[in-house]
DNA sequence: CTGAAAGCGCTTACAG
DNA sequence: CTGAAAGCGCTTACAG
C-alpha cells in the first residue's frame, strides 16, 4: 500500500523553474524574460516568441506572490456577502464574476453570515494578501470605520445591496422603497385592504426601506397599517414556512401578504398549501427579487425584479475604474425595480 | 463635487508600516519582531508583549505575500465546484469552510460550470498564487493529467462528489448506486412497477452510478426497465419543471419517478401540480440530496440524504493532513446515504 | 532593443 | 534570548 507523499510533487521537480531558468537557457537577462512574458513592446518580436515558446515547453509557472510583492498589485478582488449560497446573491455574483474575469482579476469570495467578526477577518485577509479592492454587502451593524479602515490601507471598497451611513464609498442597490411600493400598490389595486408584510429586519437599510415603502403605499391608499400585520424576521424559505401558523392565526386575517423576498414568499405559500388553503386563491402573496424559481413556483409568484445583474455589473465596473485610477463618486445609485405579475396575486375572495 | 481618488488611501499613509518599522521603534531586530508576532517560544514573554502591543497600536498589517514568498506556504486552499450557487454544494462548502477556518486557511472559491477551460484557469491561478492545496469536484471530462499536473507542481488535490479515473488522489463521495437503490426499492415496496428515472447525465461518475443503481434495483425486483422511462439531462429545478410535459405524455405512464436530485424532483412536482395532477398522490416522486427545502416542499419530498456534510468535512481534513505531511491513501471513500421518507411517495393509485 | 542591480517585506539558518 | 545577513522570485528604473 503506497500512500501519497504530500511533498513528492515539489521534490519531483528537479529544480523550481523561474525567470532566471529561462533567461539562463536562452542567454538573455531576466528583465527581458519578464518583459517578454508580459508582451512588452520593448522586446523584439523574435525574442519574445522564443521566450514564450520556451516558457511553455518547460512548464514555467508565473509566481504572482513575487510579482505582487514587487508591484503591490495582486490581481485579487474580494467579494463578501451575507451568504453566497443564498440564491438572491447568485445573479449578483455571476455578473460580478463575468466583469472581473474580463479584467483577469481573481475573485476571492466569502460569507460573513452577518457576523462582524467574520467580515473583519476577511477584510484583514484581503489586506494581508494585498488585494486590490473589495465589493461587499456589509454585515448588519457594520460601522463606517470598518470600511474606511480598508480604504485607508489601500483597499478600495464598493458596497452592494446595503448601504452604511457615514462610509464615503459608492453603493449600488435596488430602490427598495419604490419596489415594495410596486407590489403593495398592485395588491391594493386588486382590491385588497388587509395586507400584511412578512419578513425582513429593521437592522439593515434594505429592511427599513422596504418596510417604509409598504407603510407609505398603504397610507397613501388610506388603508390601515396594523402593527400585528408586520411579521419581522424571516428571510429564508424555512422561516417563511414556519411563520405561516402565526399568520393564519390572526383574527381579521389579511387577504394578502407582501413578502420580504421570494424565499419567504415561497415558504409562506408552501405553508399555506400545507394548511389546506390555496395560495394565490385564498391568500395573495408577492415576493421580491424575482429569483429563477419564482416563475416555476406553484402558483407562479408575482414578484419584484430587483436589478441584481445590474447591481453586480455596475459595482464591478466602478471598482475596476477605481483600480485604474479613475475618480469615482462616493454616492449611492438606486436601480429601479420592476413588478412581474404572475398567478400568486388575485382579487380577494371575501370582501 | 469631490470624487474619491483611488490611491488616496495608500498615499495618506505617511509610510508603509512593516516589520522593520516596529523593530526600529522598539530597538530590536526584525527577526525578533517576526518571531514575536508568530508567538515563537524563542522570544521572551515581555519582549513579545511589547512587540504585539506596539504592532496593534500602530496598525501593522502582516504582508502575507512576502511571508509566502519566503516560506512557500500561502495559507490558501482552493475549492472549485460546478456551481457554488447550487444548493447541493452548499452544505459541502459550509463544512469545508468550517474545517479550513479552524486551521486559519483562506478559502478561495470558484465555479467551473463544467467547463474544462475555466477549471484549468483556476488551477493555474492557484499555482501562481502558491496555494497549498485544492479541493475539487472535477468538471465533466477532466483528464487525470489535469489533476496530476497540479500535484506535480506542489498543489495537492482532493476530489469530492465525482471521481476521475486514473487520478491517484483521495476522493470522497456518496455511494450513489446504493443511494438511488434505496429510493428505487422504496417505491417498489410501495407497489410501483412503472418507475421512471428523471435527470442526470452519463458524463459523470455520479450520473453513471445513479443510473446503474436504478437499473439494478429494478431488475432485481423483476421489473422492466424501458428506455423511454429514462429522461437524461435535467439537473435543475427549471429543467425538471420543463421535463414534465414529456413525462406526462408517455403512454403507459409511470406511476413514480426517481429523480436525479431534489431540484429536479421539486421542479417535476411543480410541473405535475401545474398540469392539474397532485404530486405524491397521482405520481410518486423521490429526490436525492435532502436539501433543506425538501422538507418544506409541497408535498414534503421523500429523498436520499447524501452525506454532504461528511463529504466536505473529511475532504478538508484529508487535505489538511496532506499539507501537514501526513501520508494519505489515494483511494475513494464512499459515504453511505440514507433514505428519508416523507409525503411525496405513496402507494400507486391505479394498478 | 537588452542587461546589471536594487528592492518589495518577510523568514530562517547561523552566530553570539 | 537576540541580531546581522541572505534570499524567496519577481519588476523597474537606469544605463548602454
Amino acid at each position: 500500500m503506497s500512500g501519497i507523499c504530500p511533498k513528492a510533487g515539489r521534490r519531483a521537480l528537479a529544480q523550481k523553474i523561474k525567470l532566471s531558468t529561462i533567461a539562463d537557457a536562452l542567454g538573455v537577462s531576466t528583465a527581458t524574460v519578464s518583459l517578454a512574458l508580459r508582451d512588452s513592446p520593448l522586446v523584439a518580436d523574435a525574442t519574445r516568441q522564443r521566450i514564450k515558446e520556451h516558457a511553455r515547453t518547460i512548464g514555467y509557472i508565473y509566481n504572482r506572490r513575487a510579482a505582487s510583492l514587487r508591484t503591490s498589485r495582486s490581481g485579487i478582488v474580494g467579494v463578501v456577502v451575507h451568504d453566497i449560497m443564498n440564491p438572491f446573491f447568485a445573479e449578483i455574483l455571476r455578473s460580478i464574476e463575468s466583469e472581473l474575469d474580463r479584467s483577469r482579476q481573481t475573485f476571492l469570495l466569502s460569507n460573513h453570515y452577518d457576523q462582524l467578526e467574520k467580515q473583519r477577518t476577511f477584510i484583514d485577509t484581503l489586506l494581508q494578501l494585498g488585494a486590490d479592492g473589495v465589493i461587499m454587502s456589509p454585515a448588519i451593524g457594520t460601522p463606517p470605520e470598518d470600511i474606511m479602515l480598508a480604504e485607508e490601507n489601500g483597499l478600495p471598497a464598493v458596497l452592494i445591496a446595503r448601504s452604511v451611513d457615514g462610509a464615503r464609498v459608492p453603493v449600488f442597490r435596488g430602490d427598495d422603497a419604490y419596489g415594495i411600493g410596486l407590489a403593495t400598490n398592485h395588491l391594493i389595486s386588486l382590491g385588497h385592504t388587509r395586507i400584511a408584510m412578512v419578513g425582513g429586519t429593521d437592522h439593515t437599510s434594505t429592511g427599513r426601506d422596504r418596510y417604509r415603502g409598504y407603510v407609505v403605499a398603504m397610507q397613501k391608499a388610506g388603508l390601515e397599517v396594523k402593527p400585528e400585520w408586520r411579521f419581522p424576521g424571516p428571510r429564508t424559505k424555512q422561516a417563511g414556512f414556519e411563520m405561516t401558523g402565526a399568520f393564519l392565526a390572526l383574527k381579521d386575517k389579511p387577504t394578502a401578504a407582501v413578502c420580504w423576498n421570494d424565499l419567504v414568499a415561497i415558504g409562506l405559500m408552501n405553508g399555506i398549501a400545507r394548511a389546506g388553503l390555496t395560495p394565490g386563491v385564498d391568500i395573495s402573496v408577492t415576493g421580491y427579487d424575482d429569483l429563477e424559481e419564482a416563475a416555476i413556483a406553484t402558483p407562479a409568484l408575482t414578484t419584484v425584479w430587483n436589478g441584481q445583474r445590474e447591481v453586480g455589473r455596475r459595482a464591478a465596473r466602478v471598482l475596476l475604474d477605481r483600480l485604474n485610477g479613475v475618480e469615482v463618486d462616493p454616492t449611492q445609485v438606486l436601480i429601479k425595480p420592476e413588478l412581474h405579475v404572475r398567478q400568486s396575486s388575485v382579487r380577494p375572495v371575501e370582501r
